[in-house]
RNA sequence: GCCUGGAUAGCUCAGGCGGUAGAGCACUUCCUUGGUAAGGAAGAGGUCGCGGGUUCAAAUCCCGCUCCAGGCUCCA
């Protein structure tokens, strides 16, 4: 029989022979690597025969650098980890093992709980059935007879996932040695293929995702053809803990949170403000040129606001509780629109007054349960660069072109580049607003998108009830995703609020309204920031820019000259005139990712210059100060 | 909110099967005046997260709470 290759050559084969023995015929290095296979599109396992079809079937071999020989790969180690609990512990209930973008978990239904040691037994027992090369074997079988069999093991969770699987779809097992698993596969042809592997973390899970089912025990994993990739992948992790913002939070003094202010709460340091100044700053600056005006709102505001706006019937989950003054019921606001809606009206607008851009720096209070807090990327009080675009409906599509670009300039300036859009339309289930402005929403969402040349995906009913929204997701210099822009259409608040602008015929039409968040939170974007640069914040953006050191007390009236001076030129400098030697001096500095250091000593004096060393790269020798202020200039003005 | 594991000096951590604690760094003082990632000495620093119980005695054992971490669910 004949099968055909994705770059459309044709391979002759014989009778029952599988995607390996195809990968066989291409070279032997490829059957090395491959890892599965498809056919005719489908996910096929590399030792599963191909059929004899009229018409060659297309098959494409995958080796682990692809997604799906990836997520087979992970997939197949998932399922040896839990054969090899299942040895250890009989009496744990198998439930899904899936791979993630990261490797894979299992869950387990264990009535004692892991312990790590438990993972190196179970890591023990995984290395015995990948050294005896165990064949995984796929069978399709019948509902019935697989009914018969999970229940017979008891596997319960296993049932339940049997009935899930609609009428029409083929039920297939995979055998390894003694464990079988209800699975649609595909797997590695055996479990030799796992060259290795490592045993992560160990966490709690619901059943199905679901906090009122029974609490389950995942134990993550992740595993790599080569050791070199497993060696990577563990630097990849450790590098990551290094530039936690909580641990360079913590070393470069920039915030921290405490125990009688309450959780989610910021406390801010002088350098960590300077910081936020600085970014806030160029947040001003950069939306007054981009058509905005700034306005500014209270932290609290009456009961009746919240109730028209509909925050208490939908948010009130997330909303501290109400205050009582004088009788009357207050909240902490946990969103800023109503306040720039009464802004908005105080004044009747005509047609050719829009589109408003209104803009604040809006400090919002939002009851978060415990377990959801994490750093500065989960917190209870945040402030989000907030800002409501509110027009006709002829402006929409502009305002959203303008807002996208404005978008990706602000995240550009701070150093992103990679980025990745998602757009949500409307929810299937219930959702306010004419169909018209839905259309017309959505429209302008996908045409602006499309212009920038960006990646987007269109995640299909996944908008809000009130209105689609997109949102920009950045990667990282780790590669890491992080959602903070979003940009929103809201067809509820004009409603509720009654807000209206005079049309050219006279009557009263409802504006659309936009909701945008550029850098999302405050809090979020700094701890974004500082995992991205590793806390080696770019000149422009560091609290304290260069630290000027003395070789010896004798030097200390020079080296403040040129702090002085330094100062003077709206340099951010730190004179370091302590008692010690200039290594402990470097040091230090370094250790506080200072950019630039300043070294001054008899000969600086002499030559009336100073010697210049530069973060990481080390000394850059001797120039005349005012060369240096030119060079810190021009690098704080290219923002790199 | 749920599961698991934690909380000891400003920081990083050791110790402790019940007899009120220790290191390194940081801090203070003194010596040293030193040239590109730790000079030396001395000193000061802790109700061992908070509250209760058991006990002659609790930082240690028990219970409750708070907070933190990794997940789950939820989200900027």
């Amino acid at each position: 029989m004949k099968v055909k290759l994705p770059n459309g050559d044709i391979i002759d084969i014989s009778e029952n022979s599988s995607p390996l023995d195809v990968a066989q015929k291409i070279s032997s290095g490829l059957a090395k690597q491959a890892v599965v296979a498809s056919v005719d599109g489908e996910l096929w396992d590399l030792s599963r025969p191909i059929p004899d079809n009229d018409e060659p079937s297309i098959v494409e071999i995958k080796k682990f650098d692809n997604d799906d020989g990836k997520k087979t790969f992970w997939h197949s180690t998932a399922h040896i980890m839990a054969y090899a609990v299942k040895n250890l512990f009989p009496d744990v209930k198998v439930t899904i093992g899936p791979a993630i973008d990261n490797g894979f978990y299992y869950d387990f239904d264990k009535s004692v709980p892991f312990t790590p040691d438990d993972l190196a037994k179970i890591e023990a027992e995984m290395k015995k059935i990948v050294d005896a090369d165990m064949p995984f074997e796929r069978t399709e079988i019948s509902r019935n007879e697989a009914s018969k069999m999970f229940e017979s093991m008891g596997e319960n969770y296993k049932l339940e996932l049997l009935e899930a699987i609609p009428d029409d779809e083929t039920v297939t097992i995979y055998t390894i040695g003694g464990f079988v698993d209800l699975c649609r596969g595909p797997h590695l042809p055996s479990s030799g293929y796992l060259k290795c592997f490592k045993l992560l973390s160990i966490a709690g899970a619901y059943w199905r995702g679901d906090e009122r089912n029974p609490m389950l025990q995942r134990i993550y994993g992740i595993s790599f053809p080569k050791k070199s990739q497993l060696d990577e992948y563990l630097k990849w992790l450790e590098e990551a803990e290094k530039r936690d913002h909580r641990k360079l939070g913590k070393q470069l003094d920039l915030f921290l949170m405490n125990n009688d202010v309450g959780p989610g709460l910021v406390l801010w340091t002088p350098k960590g403000t300077m910081i936020l100044e600085i970014i806030e700053a160029f947040w001003r600056k950069q939306h007054l040129k981009n058509g905005y005006q700034l306005v500014r709102s209270p932290h609290i505001g009456r009961e009746n606001l919240w109730q028209t706006s509909g925050h208490l019937d939908f948010y009130a989950d997330n909303m501290f509780p109400k205050m009582v003054v004088d009788g009357q019921g207050y909240y902490i606001k946990p969103m800023n629109c109503p306040f720039h809606i009464e802004i908005y009206k105080r004044k009747r607008y005509s047609y050719r007054e829009l589109p408003l851009r209104w803009a604040e720096l809006g400090t919002v209070y939002r009851y978060e349960r415990s377990g959801v807090l994490h750093g500065l990327l989960r917190v209870r009080g945040f402030t989000q660069d907030d800002a409501h675009i509110i027009c006709r409906a002829d402006q929409v599509e502009d305002e959203i072109v303008k807002v996208l670009n404005f978008s990706l300039f602000m995240l550009r300036s701070f150093g992103f580049e990679d980025f990745h859009i998602y757009i949500s339309t409307r929810p299937k289930e219930k959702s306010v607003g004419e169909p018209q402005k839905w259309e017309l929403a959505q429209e302008s969402l996908k045409k602006a998108v499309e212009r920038e040349n960006i990646p987007f995906d269109i995640d299909e009913g996944g908008g809000a009830f009130y209105g689609p929204k997109i949102d920009i997701k950045l990667k990282d210099a780790l590669e890491r995703e992080w959602q903070l822009t979003t940009i929103q259409f809201d067809f509820n608040l004009p409603e509720r609020f009654d807000m209206t602008y005079t049309a050219q015929d006279g009557s009263f039409q409802q504006p659309y309204m936009i909701h945008r968040a550029l850098l999302g939170a405050m809090e979020r974007f700094f701890a974004t920031l500082l995992e991205h640069c590793g806390g080696n914040f770019p000149l422009w953006l560091a609290p304290v820019q260069v630290s000027v050191m003395t070789v010896s007390e004798k030097f200390v009236d020079y080296a403040q000259e040129i702090a002085n001076e330094l100062i003077d030129n709206d340099i951010r400098t730190e004179l370091d005139d302590s008692d010690q030697r200039i290594g402990y001096k470097i040091r230090s500095a370094e250790g506080q990712k200072i950019p630039y250091m300043i070294i001054v000593g008899a000969k600086e004096e002499q030559n009336r210059n100073i010697s210049v060393r530069k973060h990481i790269a080390g000394d850059l020798g001797s120039m005349p100060l005012g060369e240096f202020i030119d060079r810190l200039k021009s690098e704080i003005d290219s923002k790199s």
